[in-house]
RNA sequence: GUGGGUAUAGCUCAGUCGGUAGAGCGCCUGGUUGUGGUCCAGGAGGUCGCGGGUUCAAGCCCCGUUACUCACCCCA
């Protein structure tokens, strides 16, 4: 091999036929997300490094594409060196996420906007992670925010359209796992966790899934969290059947389970910790979207801090990783614009879905290729074409093989559908005889 | 940041016990076919990821390194 040419670690080239189908399912994705209200808007790609870097991305921020400063010196250098701090070279970063710059348009711009303002984000991301299956160092957000809205509406429109953007795109199988920022706080309350540790406990909690009751006990316990019980309580929360639309908890009775009942047969006497509001917000939620698939997930975490109260994900039993996630992050904005704006949105995870799709063409135009000997007048070729082309049809110049079975197949794979021989005999569209490809 | 796997022609991959670098597809040339998707012959194209080591001899064994990839952590 001469040289190894790849595009930058964890960044992908697209082929016309991938490029193809990203498109058509982005645009399935932003004619749903225009139906029910949401208005598109960019951003740049960068941000200056300090609002990157201000505590709201979470470990996200230590993921940072950095932008070093222009016409740096050597003085800077070893002022950076000798302080430890990396970052002070540079005044820019890319985007880890749309949430933190749609927070930033919205002080930015608030006076041009509605007092409800609903923003689609359609746009790469970037994270310094080692990449993976299913994950990039550059990725495509598909993102819906409300700002200005702090009742349960926000939630319910998010999921609304997200799940109408699902079924468009003919995903099947997905779940929604909802949770709530503030019944975490409340769990983590009632086993006297300080608040120091409350981040670095929720990450333990997460692992649920993955390492038992057990596991998140022992490890909670190395973090100073050592009350007795914790694993029954997290076994019993596992267990119960937290399905938000129908159902009563099957596992031996807790206290949550029970606020989680409808409000008929809610116990008379709620649990000290559970915080009020949000049990209201989940069972608003539950009541108003029947038939749709959401789950109820204690355990669900989310690693971003900015998540103020409801959070969630899109599941799906073929993948590991989630499709999708979102929540309500009240307090970001203020961070920018000096008083409070609530806000709620929620992402798709473009790659992680488009993947999952089948491919649909219908309402493509007829499209045929012309397979022409190698010594005709370039003008005459673009005669043909150009009469092909003005009858609405997608016409595609091939040079004559000796082999036509190899052209034949990538032409048909490229979506073409018939193909024709054009020879020195060959004078206007009327004498082309076409035959169908993909036979 | 941690661990496993892989690296040979433009692409997909063989390469046995260490003994002269291979196939299919694609590409080029000539012929065949002749309303055309067939077939035949020939040809170009390789620093075997890179750097060391062992050996008479390394694509193959050893060490290092880089890239890709899968998984972990974390995330979409």
């Amino acid at each position: 091999m001469a040289q190894t040419v790849t595009p930058p670690r964890g960044m992908r080239d697209f082929l016309p036929a991938e490029k193809a189908r990203r498109e058509h399912a982005l645009s399935v994705i932003r004619g749903v997300y225009a139906t029910h209200g949401f208005d598109e808007i960019e951003t740049p790609v960068m941000e200056d490094s300090s609002r990157l870097h201000a505590g709201l991305g979470g470990d996200n921020e230590k993921l940072a594409f950095a932008v070093m400063k222009r016409g740096l010196t050597p003085d800077d250098l070893a002022a950076a060196a000798a302080s430890g701090d990396a970052l002070s070279l540079a005044d820019l970063g890319l985007r880890y996420d749309l949430t933190v710059p749609l927070a930033r348009f919205y002080a930015t711009h608030r006076a041009a906007l509605p007092p409800v303002f609903r923003a689609i984000q359609i746009a790469p991301v970037w994270r310094a992670e080692r990449p993976q299956k299913g994950r990039y160092r550059q990725f495509v957000q598909c993102d819906i925010d409300i700002i200005g809205e702090a009742g349960p509406l926000a939630e319910l429109e998010l999921l609304t359209a997200t799940v109408g953007a699902l079924d468009a795109l003919g995903l099947e199988g997905c779940r929604i796992r909802l949770n709530d920022r503030r019944i975490l706080a409340g769990i983590l309350g009632s086993w006297g966790v300080p608040d120091e540790l409350r981040e670095r406990a929720l990450i333990t909690i997460d692992k649920l899934d993955k390492i038992g009751p057990d596991g998140v006990a022992a490890e909670l316990a190395t973090l100073g969290v050592d009350r007795p019980g914790i694993a029954d309580e997290l076994d019993a929360l596992t267990n119960a059947d937290w399905h938000l639309m129908d159902s009563v908890p099957r596992g031996a009775p807790n206290e949550l389970a029970f606020a989680l009942q409808p409000a008929e047969t809610w116990p008379p006497n709620p649990p000290k910790w559970l915080d009020l509001e949000a049990y209201r917000d989940l069972l608003a939620l539950r009541e108003a979207l029947p038939g749709t698939p959401i789950d109820f997930d204690p355990t669900l975490v989310r690693g971003m801090g900015y998540y103020t109260g409801t959070i969630f994900e899109i599941a799906h039993p073929d993948h590991g990783y989630s499709l999708g996630g979102g929540g309500r992050y009240d307090h970001m904005i203020g961070r920018f614009l000096g008083h409070e704006v609530p806000a709620c949105g929620f992402s798709i995870g473009f790659e992680r879905i488009v993947d999952l799709l089948a491919v649909r063409d219908e309402g493509r135009p007829r499209s045929v290729v012309l397979v022409h000997d190698r010594d005709l007048e370039p003008a005459a070729l673009l005669a043909l074409k150009h009469e092909l082309v003005a009858s609405g049809m997608r016409v595609r110049f091939e040079r004559r093989a000796k082999n036509l079975r190899g052209l034949l197949d990538r032409v048909t794979a490229d979506g073409f559908d018939a193909w024709a021989p054009v020879g020195a005999e060959t004078t206007d569209a009327a004498s082309l005889a076409f035959r169908d490809l993909g036979e």
